[in-house]
DNA sequence: GTCTATACGCTGATAGAC
DNA sequence: GTCTATCAGCGTATAGAC
């Protein structure tokens, strides 16, 4: 690894632009995937030429590395703030609302995620089978102990989660879509309680 | 538009070729979205040449065109067979059945179109706009009916369409994150019955 | 109809002046 | 630290021989 200047305590224009990159990339990345987008035009929305980009990562790559990183922490925190000690109905309730939340406040981060998944996550398969297996391993098992003592319904927990995930996600994923066939209806209008819905009839004891 | 070989009644040869290079563009444009795919990968997978290909096609672009718009109205069929007559319940049901069936055993076509709306859908609006909206519009008014009259409970039906989207879908456009987390466990068996049992809950009067 | 050769713009990355 | 200039390679597409 060659040298790169945030080795050495970062001065303020330094600290600025990397962010302004990131910034940058996280817009760029989220809607034309990793191939699709071009360094260039990275360096254009931060404000940078190419080379004094590169000046700060050392390639298009490290770029997307970084960015990815750097999110996955933020983006597992609803799950991993599922209370094992919490009321089960209210606990998972309040998970199916925080990443509603963010699919509405962060689009372009849950995009980044989708673009790389479904393209077989070509730079983010060791994340997932580390960080979120285990992640994923530790909280059906609070799933389904709720579900051994009767608090909420038995259903299968993985694919409890990952209709979570899905239905969330689909109002970032699929934004164009899910607005070109609401108009001018607002898609975080009526989603909460449909979901909230959804999970009480599908959980109630 | 240039003469294309297809305008005059193609050879069994020329028949070939053709859907040779749209099975291949299938299979690279679903994996790396279309600005990830080139048109060496593409025709290196239907074993022809790159002059070769552009022969068939004129463009990359036209590639991807002939195969959208080749594979939208099967993509629709599912939801244009859901019956204004038939029983509401089974109807809906089995509507998801057959978006699950099409997620096992066509999940490159699901992926197709996953790269191009989470990526904004710049090849595809117009169909979005048209087709998918003309259906789509046709289809919630069958449902309301439905909720009008007790048959299903009352839930929003754009949300209750998107949902079984993206309950259905995210087994072939996740699928890479699904089979990592799921391990030996196959998918599909478990979920028909949790997403039957899911809507039986959700929309039981 | 199919191939070889090639034009030519774009992309990622580097060198070196300031 | 930032810029201009530049390179090598890839990517789309075409020309023209066979």
């Amino acid at each position: 690894m060659r040298d790169m200047p945030q080795d050495r305590r970062p001065t303020r224009i330094q600290k600025k632009n990397r962010a302004a990159i990131l910034e940058a990339a996280l817009d760029v990345f989220s809607t034309h995937g990793f191939r699709g987008s071009t360094v260039d035009q990275i360096a254009g929305a931060a404000g940078l030429s190419k080379p004094n980009l590169l000046y700060y990562f050392p390639s298009k790559e490290a770029i997307f590395t970084a960015l990815l990183s750097g999110l996955l922490d933020t983006w597992l925190d609803p799950l991993r703030s599922l209370n094992p000690d919490g009321d089960p109905m209210e606990e998972i309730l309040s998970y199916v609302k925080r990443k509603l939340q963010m699919s509405r406040d962060f689009p372009r981060e849950s995009r980044l995620f989708a673009n790389e998944i479904v393209q077989g996550a070509p730079r983010m398969f060791d994340a997932l089978s580390t960080d979120l297996k285990a992640l994923v391993d530790e909280k059906t098992k609070v799933l389904e102990g709720w579900m051994d003592t009767g608090q909420i319904k038995r259903t299968h927990p993985h694919h409890l989660l990952f209709s979570i995930w899905s239905l969330t996600q689909h109002y970032a994923d699929f934004d164009v879509q899910v607005r070109v066939l609401m108009g001018e209806e607002d898609p975080f209008d009526a989603a909460p309680e449909f979901l909230e819905t959804l999970y009480r009839r599908l959980l109630k004891p």
